[in-house]
DNA sequence: CTGTTAGCGCCTTCAA
DNA sequence: TTGAAGGCGCTAACAG
């Protein structure tokens, strides 16, 4: 049965052979023209785009993947999609993923560990590279994704015990700048609205938060999590104490303890102060503010694909140093209110 | 030179071979047992489930994309990947497509309507669908690409002379609702800050905005787009006009304009109304709390998959009605200042 | 510089 | 129920 030499895009993909047969040439002409790695003669090169071109050829990434054992695709797992958090760092990565010719495949893990680890080993059939954001895994799944898998790369999770490739920010250091500034402004007995506990950002915050003591800042630790929802109902339970300040784990966590606030008729921050982190797109027009920490968003995406691009090359990149994130203060902290 | 059968994941992928190998029997028996599409006698197929499990043997996808022809992937294009606006509908669809065990490849425009033909085409080599979130392509690159692939799926585009599957909102009765919320309150003139021209969405919008004049709301229209920088850009020329509502093409158009207003020392509602479109999750945190519309994300991103799922089943589907979308008064709007 | 050919890993008839 | 074998579309030697 002949092959049927049908004009671009009807029924059935075009293959090489229909431009090589178009051409004149052979499928392996086609090939190097396409991939221009070897050098074709221009007439014949010519010729080759022409009839690709006609046909709308597009060659098949599978089977290029199959035959190259490369797929360019790399597979980023994010805890939430929802999150506005991880989109600044997703569209950085993004953009210097494309500039290298690399697609993202993206999946989310729903805030389920468990399913981080699942979601990693079936990505890992189509991509050729595994980045992990704010992974919540255990470090012996973490371990075991590392041995199955020629390139993974950490984002937010520095853990100790744990080889990969990791591009974080300095947490304890910033959550410690947020402590100081309210311990500067007279606040002693604060509560602070944590963050999932599985999360190292998390951890850190919270170490930062416990550090503070030291210096006569006594924090209340409520559980909370990552989300709006879980800012807005660790409220009550973190007014307990009595605080004169709510520390959040995030910009989220703030945004929805700013809600209950509103609701209990509490001012911010004349009755009460309260702190992000974060500094998302929204967290200035909040209402009051937000008094949060920026980090570098662009820069973790970006430096995230420089990690995998290096372990691409076969490289092993040399260890990131914990970006700085710097206080930004705003309207939600105040001194607080002495009766 | 015999193939080295080497444990779980140490360099070069485990293939089909390795666990027929070591189960003793032939590939097309594992390959039956992992697509559980044959019976297969149950010792052996127990014997095979072992060998796989011991192994990590995990099926090429490139592999199974060029054997089937299926590559189990959709390709998404949105306009910006920093927009949360397009989070909710991304989240629910790949929930969607997951529970399908589809997996969703991310492409991010620009905001360049160029770029949105560029990505369709190169995302076509291995992806079996494609949805475009909000396209601002032409309708020729629109049927462009519709002739180049079996399943295209439109979201937030419904133009008449495309025949692809839409789904999208009642963008032009939510923004008259506006209107009238805003006439009822005793508004005459006011500015409209518009979309992306190019946007169907933005037309749509504009195209209610314009109608209202007929009920005695007259908006003078000013360019922006759809970021918050373009809101914030569009404020002063906005003001010429010395409007007494600032209408805005979206929440994030919004949320600049507020920036610019507070910036000029003007009160919302007090010195001027505000509105947003879209009610994303920050909408009602802001300050003062944005009157909007509420748009059903999940659905439209659970709608969407369900017409790419039926184009994967060479299904025709029926066209999908407008989702309705209905006002949000919040705190931002309120009677014009009478002098 | 160009063509032929042997796979890449898997699925799927076709026989047994 | 099982195995053998031919492709899927492309790349990469290897000849010429």
């Amino acid at each position: 049965m002949p092959r049927a030499s049908s004009p671009a895009g009807r029924k059935g993909r075009v293959t090489i052979h229909q431009v090589a047969d178009a051409a004149g040439v052979s499928i392996a002409t086609v090939s190097r023209v396409m991939s221009r790695t070897e050098s074709v003669s221009p007439e014949l090169a010519e010729r080759v785009r022409q009839a690709a071109a006609a046909l709308g050829y597009q060659p098949s990434a599978a089977a290029q993947g199959l035959a190259t054992g490369v797929n360019r695709t790399v597979g980023v797992i994010v805890p939430n999609l929802a999150n506005p958090y991880f989109y600044d760092i997703i569209k950085a990565m993004n953009a210097s993923a494309v500039a290298d010719g690399y697609r993202m495949l993206i999946a989310d893990a729903n805030e389920d560990p468990s399913e981080e680890v699942t979601l990693g080993r079936e990505l890992l059939r189509q991509v050729d590279a595994l980045v992990l954001v704010s992974p919540r895994m255990s470090v012996e799944a973490l371990r075991e994704l590392e041995h199955e898998s020629p390139a993974v790369v950490l984002v937010n999770r520095a853990s100790i015990g744990v080889g990969l490739p990791t591009i974080s920010i300095e947490n304890l250091g910033a959550m410690l700048e947020v402590a100081g500034h309210l311990a500067k402004l007279g606040h002693r007995g604060i509560a602070y609205l944590a963050g999932p506990a599985q999360s190292w950002q998390a951890q850190e915050r919270l170490r930062a938060i416990n550090q503070a003591a030291a210096f006569g800042l006594h924090a209340a630790i409520v559980p909370a999590g990552a989300t709006i929802a879980a800012g807005y109902a660790a409220v009550d339970a973190a007014l307990g104490s009595d605080p004169t300040a709510l520390v959040c784990f995030s910009d989220l966590v703030a945004f929805g303890a700013l809600a209950r606030l509103h609701e209990l008729g509490l001012q911010v921050p004349g009755d009460i102060s309260l702190t992000g982190f974060d500094d998302i797109a929204f967290a200035r027009y909040a209402k009051p503010a937000l008094t949060t920490v920026a980090t570098p968003l662009q820069e973790i995406g970006s430096k995230a694909w420089q990690l995998v691009a290096s372990l691409l090359r076969h490289e092993r990149p040399a260890p990131l140093p914990l970006l700085p994130a710097r206080l930004i203060i705003r309207e939600s902290t105040g001194a607080p209110r002495t009766e």
